[in-house]
RNA sequence: GCGAGCAUAGCUCAGCUGGUGAGAGCGCCUGACUGUGGAUCAGGAGGUCGCGGGUUCGAUCCCCGCUGCUCGCCCCA
């Protein structure tokens, strides 16, 4: 048997897995929501490739990072182009901006983009090799915090809609080209002492990216005892992160200030943050992002601010309530008894389909009771009978299957019926 | 890339220190019920016990290898 491949997954409809985290209808759910705040926030829609020029991961996210450097799904193409399948979609959507001369035509720029994209890590709990983000771009001229608090706000509505809690909104700054490499070497000279009563995970971070170690759970009680992050911030760096969290104040939304969150990605910039959840086993990270200043320019476009987050989809429908009803269940089943009848129903099945009815019916003549089962069987709302009593009458049953009563409709007063429901 | 656990029917699992016939619940199909589902009852289909090797008179059970899945580390969404 040909299966999946290795941590990859189907997404199926759910009369075929139990599996609540693969429900097709689920992550339509959450994707729905999303949008809804999108168009309330005044984000447009981006369709990128699902691949691009491997020089743009390693030049947007980063060579040294875990992603670029391991986990890419990179292949040299006959005309000996090299391609990868996107590892994260910030990268290509800067690209397009740069491309498509975005920053012409608007001073700010809001996009959205929902797709998939493609790591080759180890799976693990909410951790697969093709995994789907959810994710905002704001491009443009301003730096304004207040774009970052109207972005997390708008992350809020969406998981309050989603009726998602247990989450906990931490936030950071990661200062900028100015600071960045004087809080490295001030980390740097007080993490030198210690190196021998540290993880070796630790000593590994301490030569490549030395920020990690303050993220290390094990060396926690050592590492507490450094200079804070924070504190260590330029002045506008500084600033800016204050201003940002009195923005998050006023709209009363709760945070938690985490020095210790460092984002993977070379690209981010002052203000980061991540959301994580309770119930979502190790890979807590329902979603991250944060802002990336200099990233047009290391793509070769203009200068331009840039922040937006992405959210991981699988790990969404994860932490949705489990009782959520899938809504595009058929409401209509007809069941029909004949020849004469099939082709009735063939063309009324036509009529509701066009009113806007979901609707269905079998191909197979069977009995009126195993018609039953079938419609029972897929929790329609309703069943429609006609038989060739029916036809002779000119009157359809209509039975509603919850309470089992029926009623008497003509064509004309069953398509009207329908009609006022919509 | 590293570590641990698991692998028996479509699904969830049982199978008592290796010993005549491979099981349960749920699901599926059929009938009781010639044109009315859910409940009940009676039948039925469905399995190379993940794959390969070894130990043994005998292996679903013990040992080794492989594969797959799951969870954790790393890292991320």
């Amino acid at each position: 048997m040909i299966k999946t491949v290795k941590y990859t997954r189907d997404i199926l409809p759910e009369e075929f897995t139990n599996d609540l985290s693969a429900q097709s209808h689920r992550f339509q759910h959450v994707e729905a929501v999303a949008r809804e705040a999108f168009r309330r926030y005044g984000y447009r829609e981006i369709r990128t490739p699902i691949f691009e020029h491997t020089e743009l991961f390693a030049r947007g996210v980063g060579q040294e990072t875990d992603i670029v450097s391991k986990e890419m799904y990179s292949w040299t193409d006959v005309n000996n182009d090299r391609l990868t399948l996107r590892p994260e979609n910030t990268a290509p959507v800067i690209r397009s901006y740069i491309e498509h001369k975005m920053w012409a035509s608007s001073d700010l720029v809001k996009l959205f983009y929902i797709g998939p994209m493609f790591r080759r890590e180890r799976g693990q709990k909410g951790r697969f090799r093709q995994f789907y983000q959810i994710g905002v771009e704001v491009l443009g001229k301003s730096d304004n915090p207040a774009i970052e608090a109207e972005v997390i706000e708008m992350i809020y509505w969406i998981l309050d809609e989603l009726k998602i809690s247990d989450t906990e909104l931490l936030v950071n700054s990661v200062g900028c080209p100015a600071c960045r490499p004087q809080f490295n070497e001030t980390l740097r000279r007080e993490l030198a002492p210690l190196l021998r009563e540290l993880c070796a995970d630790c000593n590994r971070r301490y030569e490549t990216n030395i920020l990690r170690v303050l993220d290390c759970k094990q060396d926690a009680e050592r590492t507490a005892q450094l200079t804070p992050i924070l504190d260590l911030l330029c002045r506008e760096c500084n600033l800016h992160f204050l201003q940002f969290r009195s923005y998050l104040d006023h709209k009363g939304i709760p945070y938690r200030v985490e020095p210790r969150l460092v984002r993977g990605l070379d690209y981010y910039t002052r203000t980061a943050f991540e959301v994580t959840s309770r119930t979502l086993g190790a890979q807590s990270a329902l979603l991250g992002g944060g802002r990336y200043d200099g990233l047009s320019e290391t793509l070769g476009g203009p200068p331009t601010k840039g922040f937006g987050f992405a959210l991981g989809l699988d790990r969404f429908v994860m932490s949705l309530p489990h009782d959520l009803a899938d809504p595009s269940r058929p409401e209509l089943y007809i069941a029909y008894l004949g020849e004469r009848a099939f082709a009735y129903a063939m063309t009324l099945i036509s009529k509701l389909r066009r009113q806007g009815i979901a609707c269905v019916m079998d191909f197979e003549q069977r009995s009126l009771r195993s018609a039953m089962k079938l419609a029972d069987k897929l929790k329609v709302a309703k069943v429609l009978i006609v038989g060739d009593n029916e036809l002779d009458q000119g009157q359809l049953i209509l039975r509603d299957m919850r309470s089992g009563e029926q009623q008497l409709l003509t064509e004309d007063e069953l398509l009207r019926f329908f009609h006022g429901q919509k």
